[in-house]
DNA sequence: TTTAAAAATGACAGCGCTGTCAAACCATAA
DNA sequence: TTATGGTTTGACAGCGCTGTCATTTTTAAA
């Protein structure tokens, strides 16, 4: 029923150990060999065995993505972005959700790289900015690959993909100036997220160079959640100064500032601009739909396991970084001041 | 560095065999021996090596889920509920995002199931309502748990776990009736899905216990997303009859028709009531927050995971149906009528 | 106490593959 | 032609575990 290496081997009357070369891409096999190793292949169906393989060999036929993200949007993402370079390279994906401050989370990944054969983990924010975390899984001879937030790699540790949100920021910043704004409120996640931080200073940074002030008061602390974006907008038309705008860090926060923007009979975009980021599907579902920033996470999750696949395979040079920038998706929830 | 079941056996002073029988919970071990070598095993830290067990033994250790469904809260909600029960059981979760109207999908699927060692697959609609591809993947002799819309089970091919949309949506639909609500509108989902037939079943049967009239006009055919919602409600408020109210099939469809309302400048729940289905993160995220049916999505995954890993050990008699009722959840988006 | 049957334990092969290393092969230069 | 060195191929062990079956130990009955 299932082909093994042996009945491969037999019907193409080479040993094992040649079929075994070709399968596994190695050189000095002979062209005509490995032609005939094929078409034996593709005759019987043959798929190596993973157990087998993983058994036998040194070599790693699996990568791990652990998440602590409640944000079943990016989760779906990045999964199928890995799934989908792990289909093409014959790899398979374990994948483990966490709790990034639970205190045994060190134990449990390190059991989890121990006890499976893993040839590498995809880290995503908030476990991909956490160094002493990264660097106990470098001292297991682990490779990782990390997804963050920024223009620059924190690092050498590892290869990183790098989101740059401090450019996407300053566009989203720029829209909102170019359409007259100059009160712009800013509605943060966690503060010790990277995101926020680079959110920030795109924010900031677009303010300064169209020479408008800094008002700290407003910008309000916050985390990634459509309550934080509820609180965090009755907030700000609450306070001294009574912002045109709201930048928010990202959909969900924005689609809270809605919801309060509602509650307090402010209409958007007419009294009130606001702007989400990461463009996910909800973004096109509120009234009015948000201007966002679109994030390519499926293509930087694809990006993120191929790296792992070649470095697992030794075809890659150590330490790439790739860059991404988020692109401004204009909709309605921005309008021209005062329209 | 990782103990093998070598290490376990000479630190307990027993056979590898009898280590064996430990860990795989068989009989025949003295409980004075077995203390022994649980002892050891967590002296040493030992895990079974999955490869090997895979290798070697007849016995599977992994599950699969395969599933074609764009929503990625159900999709996470399932994924974590038969995540928690591989977690705790040892087992592994193979994820197998597809497409069920592809041509190749039997080959796909065939394929993975003959070349992977596999104790059983969690099938989700649309797939699990599919009786020639169930039949199929039986004939691979692989068990398969079903999760399904309706009361009863529509076969014995396989256990099954029953989410009660009928008896949920007539919930629903008396608490519109309740209101005051005669006219009320039906946003279907694809009707190849059992869960539009059941909650349209549920619906009429609703209507009718209040001597209701069903009115053909006010069921508008469409599919389970944001769009169909939209022109949905778009088509029954331009209609001869225009209902008070909404039954949306699943929140994405009441986003929509709450969209629509907007655009048609129709305050919700003021002069038109809306309900959605389904109680994603989402609903509580509309405005007005969405009336909806909590379905508890975690749990029933984790029921068909049990399930399936029960039998894998030979543990449970077969066919067993569990059924769950979604509750209802009132929030902002129903009121009385011409409140 | 002896004995048979049942229960507990162990020895050993082998799952399908890869790593190691030795053998066979080939091309080139002497 | 033969020697030389590189390239291609194969034989074989063994990864860590489970299944089979033989052996030992325990238990209960005679």
């Amino acid at each position: 029923m299932k082909a093994t290496i042996n009945d491969v081997a037999k019907q193409a009357g080479v040993s094992i150990k040649t079929v075994s070369r070709v399968m596994n891409n190695e050189p000095s096999v002979r062209q005509p060999t490995r032609e005939k190793v094929m078409e034996a292949v593709n005759e019987l169906n043959y798929k190596p065995n993973l157990a087998a393989r993983n058994l036998a060999g040194t070599k790693a036929y699996s990568i791990a993505f652990i998440y602590d993200n409640p944000n079943a949007y990016y989760v779906i993402d990045m999964q199928n972005g890995i799934l989908s370079a792990c289909k093409q390279q014959g790899f398979e994906l374990l994948i483990h959700p966490c709790n990034s401050n639970s205190e045994g989370i060190v134990d449990e990944i390190t059991n989890m790289v121990k006890h499976s054969r893993i040839a590498g983990l995809v880290l995503t924010p908030p476990l991909s900015e956490m160094p002493e975390f990264v660097k106990h899984l470098l001292s297991l001879e682990i490779d990782v690959v990390r997804i963050m937030s920024g223009d620059i790699a924190p690092d050498d540790l590892t290869p990183c993909i790098m989101v740059n949100d401090h450019q996407a920021s300053m566009r989203i910043t720029q829209h909102l100036i170019d359409l007259g704004h100059t009160d712009i409120g800013f509605l943060a996640g966690q503060s010790e997220h990277m995101s926020t931080v680079e959110r920030l200073r795109g924010y900031k940074q677009a303010l300064e160079e169209n020479g408008i002030k800094i008002d700290p008061r407003l910008i309000i602390d916050g985390e990634y959640s459509f309550e934080s974006g509820v609180n965090g907008a009755k907030q700000l038309m609450a306070g001294d100064v009574r912002p045109t705008a709201i930048f928010s860090c990202n959909d969900e926060i924005a689609a809270g500032a809605l919801f309060a923007s509602r509650l307090m009979g402010i209409p958007v975009p007419e009294q009130l601009s606001i702007t989400g980021f990461e463009n996910s599907p909800f973004s096109r579902q509120t009234w009015p739909r948000l201007t966002t920033a679109n994030q390519p996470n499926p293509k930087i999750a694809e990006g993120a396991a191929n790296l792992l696949i070649a470095k697992a395979r030794k075809q890659a040079a150590s330490n790439i970084i790739t860059e991404y920038t988020p692109q401004l998706v204009v909709r309605d929830s921005t309008s021209q001041i005062n329209q």
